[in-house]
RNA sequence: AGACACCUAGUAUC
DNA sequence: GATACTAGGTGTCT
């Protein structure tokens, strides 16, 4: 069975933090990047990572068919590479050849296979492109932030192992980490670790201190929503301040008060009146949606939307429970 | 003396329906536009505009600052003009310059003069910069409904002739039209008429359906809006449903029963639960804010808002009334 | 001279 | 979240 990937690199300001990245369906795909580098050399690397992922799969004897926006690597490896060659590595300028470490790399890894590159155009809606160039930016943006690229489930020795339809990532590839993941982190990481787990519920923490009253607008609302979305909120009040008697019959038995023994206050920056703001193909919500499709694009932005939430003066906490699932 | 004057653009769509203004003062403003054209073609009409004007009423002797917020502009004019000229009009990438008529137009009534460009940022609170995107936007809202765009006052050809400092919009330009305006229709209005009377507080009038589970969320966020931003809300009831006890404390004397026998439905499309949003200078509010300046954008706003919060199933009718005005 | 990619900045919107 | 209007650049090759 022909198997067909796509490749993409990204590079920040070019030179700049640049980041890589082949995606196959959404349980095989890998990203990486550097501190510094440019665009071409992320795309070669998302090729080179590629040819190396399947064979390491055992996958080298199947066709694999390369789906690239860069007509520099796809000219590069299937039209210039055999002149250089012969040539010395030396352009037609006569000044060396760029790259060559990589470029000569992927021609060892393409020997004996057989492989087909296909250019697409860049951001021009073609799916596996677009998901490609999603986690290559995100390794880049993510290199940026200091943080390191999410690396991807890569490619299991044997093929996917999920034989259900959309199987999708793999425990293995995720990590066991704090129940609780800070939403403010979520929104600066990379799209998939945000998404839910398939079938699994989202549950969301929030921290209220009752003597905002921008926080008690914002919460009645929320509770709200939260019942018509289906949506589980808990809800943890701080302060001495007491909870209006309708928000508490709103929150009912999720409001519980907060275990920390100070009140100490939310830092957000003066003025940050700003609430959730959600959109969506054009539409807006006023605040978080759980898609109905568990795997949209919807449910990934409820972290974002949640995350600017955080920025609203008396919530000091925001925090997401993926554990909750259910079958 | 030195002449500040502000110019701007907008086009609905971009491309679409464009407006094009500068604004020196209350008394001293221009406006126009084009049934289709783009967001750069009515910043630099704006400008040319303003260079025109200023020559023909004999003030191209005196300095003149531009105020704009299109760094497209002000580069175009100020740093690219020399290059394109001496390169025959071609861009960096060798293709030709866009709006090459405007800019040879401008290049040329800039000739002699003494004219300072200087950047604004854009939607940021800067008073002229907003009279003149409000204007801009007017005439481009005007042309989109078919009707002819307000031209301004323009500049007389011997200053201006309000003596008293902010004269302002005569009273003739004020229509003689109903108390309560439609907010549906206020939406669609150029920006002129939008704008509450100075020293006026805006009062606004809703009819809230005690059934509507979305509408009694959104009253009682408004109601601590409103109280918070002293806004004056009148509320009226519909439906036989009762209004939650802590709703009619917080609407207190305001609501009152309807005074309509039938408690005929509020006619939203169908899951249109998109309650109000408001976007001012990169700041997102979750609904109708009056801006402590009067002329602020945020005060033509709310009626945008509530015209969006109209749509939130259980309201059937929001209409304001500028007629409350106090000294 | 051409092609593709990668960006950076601002504005205008939906 | 999306697109369109505009410019400036680099990375790479023929």
């Amino acid at each position: 069975m022909t198997i067909t990937a796509a490749a993409d690199g990204s590079a920040l300001g070019n030179p700049g933090p640049a980041g890589w990245a082949w995606y196959i369906d959404e349980a095989r795909w890998a990203a990486g990047g550097w501190e510094h580098s440019t665009n071409n050399r992320g795309e070669l690397q998302a090729v080179l990572e590629l040819l190396e992922a399947t064979a390491r799969a055992g996958l080298a004897d199947e066709p694999l068919r390369v789906l690239c926006d860069s007509q520099y690597v796809i000219n590069s490896v299937t039209k210039w590479m055999p002149g250089w060659k012969r040539r010395g590595w030396k352009k037609s300028d006569g000044r060396p050849v760029l790259n060559r470490d990589q470029l000569e790399a992927i021609d060892r890894a393409l020997a004996g296979r057989d492989v087909r590159f296909d250019w697409v155009k860049g951001h021009a809606g073609h799916e596996m492109n677009e998901a490609a160039d999603q986690r290559a930016h995100g390794a880049a943006l993510a290199i940026q932030a200091g943080r390191p690229a999410p690396a991807g489930p890569g490619l299991a020795p044997g093929g996917p192992k999920t034989s259900g339809a959309g199987g999708a990532e793999t425990a293995a590839a995720r990590p066991t980490g704090p129940r609780f993941v800070s939403v403010a982190d979520a929104q600066t990481t990379d799209g998939a670790p945000r998404t839910p787990t398939r079938g699994a519920r989202p549950s969301v923490r929030l921290v209220l201190d009752p003597a905002s009253p921008v926080a008690v607008a914002t919460a009645r609302w929320l509770a709200d929503v939260a019942r018509l979305r289906d949506l589980d909120v808990h809800w943890t009040v701080t302060g001495t301040a007491p909870l209006p008697d309708d928000l508490r019959t709103l929150l009912g038995a999720s409001a519980r008060p907060a275990a920390d023994t100070a009140p100490d206050r939310h830092d957000a920056p003066a003025g940050a009146a700003t609430p959730a703001l959600l959109v969506i193909g054009g539409r807006v919500f006023r605040g978080p949606v759980v898609d109905p499709a568990p795997t949209g694009r919807a449910a990934v932005r409820l972290w974002d939307a949640l995350a600017l939430l955080a920025g609203v003066p008396g919530f000091r906490a925001i925090e997401r429970d993926d554990a909750t699932a259910r079958p």
